[in-house]
DNA sequence: CTGTTAGCGCTTTCAA
DNA sequence: TTGAAAGCGCTAACAG
């Protein structure tokens, strides 16, 4: 006789269902159905409970999601919509989504691409919506969304959609901060595509910082990338450089921006930081292991995610959502892109 | 009177069913259903379909995706776990996953994660499963995926679960070869994490290369990085300039090893390519933007992400997988960090 | 060409 | 403390 294993996992056949351990523990399907989701405010027998517990453990048996969120109307899964995966801030924020959403018994599912393509596929697949994907029609947006409880991550439109927001403002102002106090009087921006709520709200930092210190603005000395990527901060970063006279100081809204500008200045036979100072914004491992490291602000990316997540479970609830601002500060890593100015 | 758009979205109220849109089409919600799923093989009167197709547009129906899997036993959505989303390398097999899903049907949702983790979360969710997750263990793993039909994606485990590959040994060969094009005599390597399978591949790549071409290897070229990020390529890649006679030409696995090979190369003083020459494995727009440009083998990974749910959606119709490889070359992609070795 | 019928597997009153 | 019954919204035979 052949040693059958006892925990062998059964072949696909048919699957068993509640009223299989029903029939095993000798009790009625409803009973198992409340002992299994540990309904509290029922009174079971603690030896009934236990005949429905062996019984389905020993059936190996596994709740058919599709019809419990028939019946109850809820999938448990909260879906986050992000323009591309390779971002290490989206992947941060992701983070601290999951954490928070497994808290509260959600699993995340995160979804590549914009908005309007992938919404109607994620109807009834979700709770809810975390949206961190670029638009620029609110309103249009809201249509699409029809009555998907959705919050919007760091990023505000105009129209009733709640958004949860880190304070980019202040990050901005940060790092230009620790420009002017290394002593820079000509710092210049590479700023996000301004059709981006965070490009705006980073620009806006740097405007108000230089303004707060009584520093000289000049209109050109921003210019705008039309993405995010490293050649528009490249191309960006060599026409600020080729201004007369020459920025000493480069604040770029965004890391991959701050590695084309990096790139660039070198190009131009300038040194960082010797010649030229550049600080980026939001922080990855890779930046410490660029030619020279470079200086970044963090963002308290992970609480983002959490709150967003806390306040997208107030919808699915029903209440309604306000936008909300991450309390944690930015957070300034000096490393070594930044540096005095050239004595002129 | 109020004008009333026409157009209105209704409030969130009782959401309507195909027995809504039967009723105000006056026919049987069946046929309905049948008109709506596009049933070819099916007679309908033009008329009928037309006040069908009217009515449902009207009252702005959409199905009930949990009654319609609970009918057809289909959720049509593929899962993907990955072990982090921020690696552009994961994001490419994504993209090329998600347009063949796209194809037939299916949705790509990601999950982070390892597999042990959030499997039970999945199961039910998804008709099946893309794991490119590291995995050490894989027949433990079977066991946990039960009957989800799963494909490995480009990584090989023992056990019986498909996996579909892109040729890295091939590519790391490419890289070598090059390598020794160039005139170089001692080239190392740092290698991924052994017991990552696509580490293991790339360093028999490299070893077969080295082999072939009757160049000199010696086992203390090879020094394992335990994980795949800058800081662990940083300290292989000391350690090798460390050795006597100093390797000349550095291979490693991976764009994150590579860029910290780099790092570590220019701050024991050596430059690149003058002195030490790195080719990396993986590409990603940042490789062009580092100092110097990064020389990088670029492998099929949309590719490989469609063959690998072209191989699922197999699988999920039942037909059993077998393992494929991706024929598309590896591509040198020569930006500057390889040059032949200075005169010794 | 269209309608009838019978569930899919679970949860949840309500009744015993 | 447990059981009975109804139904979530859809699909797919089968019948007419």
């Amino acid at each position: 006789m052949a040693d059958v294993p006892e925990e062998a996992v059964p072949a696909a056949g048919p699957s068993v269902k509640l009223r299989d351990v029903a029939l095993a523990a000798g009790v009625d399907p409803s009973v198992v159905s409340r002992v299994l989701s540990g309904d509290r405010r029922l009174s079971v027998r603690p030896e009934t409970r236990a005949r429905v517990l062996e019984a389905a453990a020993r059936l190996n048996y596994r709740p058919n999601r599709a019809a419990r969120t028939l019946k109850t109307a809820r999938t448990m899964v909260i879906g986050m919509v992000v323009p591309d995966l390779a971002n290490t801030a989206y992947s941060l924020i992701a983070q601290g989504a999951e954490r928070r959403a497994a808290a509260a018994g959600y699993i995340l599912m995160v979804m590549r691409g914009s908005v309007p393509d992938g919404l109607e596929e994620l109807r009834g697949r979700v709770d809810g919506l975390l949206v961190a994907a670029a638009t620029s029609d609110g309103s249009y947006f809201r249509s699409l969304l029809g009555d998907i409880p959705t919050v919007l991550v760091n990023r505000k439109e105009p129209g009733d959609i709640p958004a949860v927001l880190v304070d980019d403002e202040a990050g901005a102002a940060v790092a230009v901060r620790h420009l002017l106090a290394l002593g820079h009087s000509r710092v210049a921006h590479v700023a996000g595509p301004q059709n981006a709520d965070t490009a705006r709200r980073r620009l806006r930092g740097y405007v108000s910082a230089l303004a707060a210190a009584g520093a000289e603005a000049r209109p050109e000395w921003v210019v705008e990338a039309p993405v995010y990527d490293e050649a528009a901060g490249h191309l960006a970063a060599t026409t600020l450089l080729g201004l007369e006279p020459r920025p000493t100081a480069i604040f770029a809204a965004n890391i991959r921006l701050a590695i084309g500008a990096l790139a660039a200045t070198r190009r131009l036979g300038l040194s960082v930081p010797e010649d030229v100072s550049i600080v980026g914004f939001d922080d990855t491992p890779l930046a410490a292991f660029l030619e020279p490291p470079l200086t970044t602000v963090r963002m308290p990316l992970a609480e983002l995610g959490e709150l967003a997540v806390e306040s997208l479970l107030g919808e699915i609830e029903g209440r309604r959502a306000t936008d909300v601002l991450v309390s944690l500060p930015p957070e300034l890593v000096v490393r070594a892109s930044a540096a005095p100015p050239p004595a002129a």
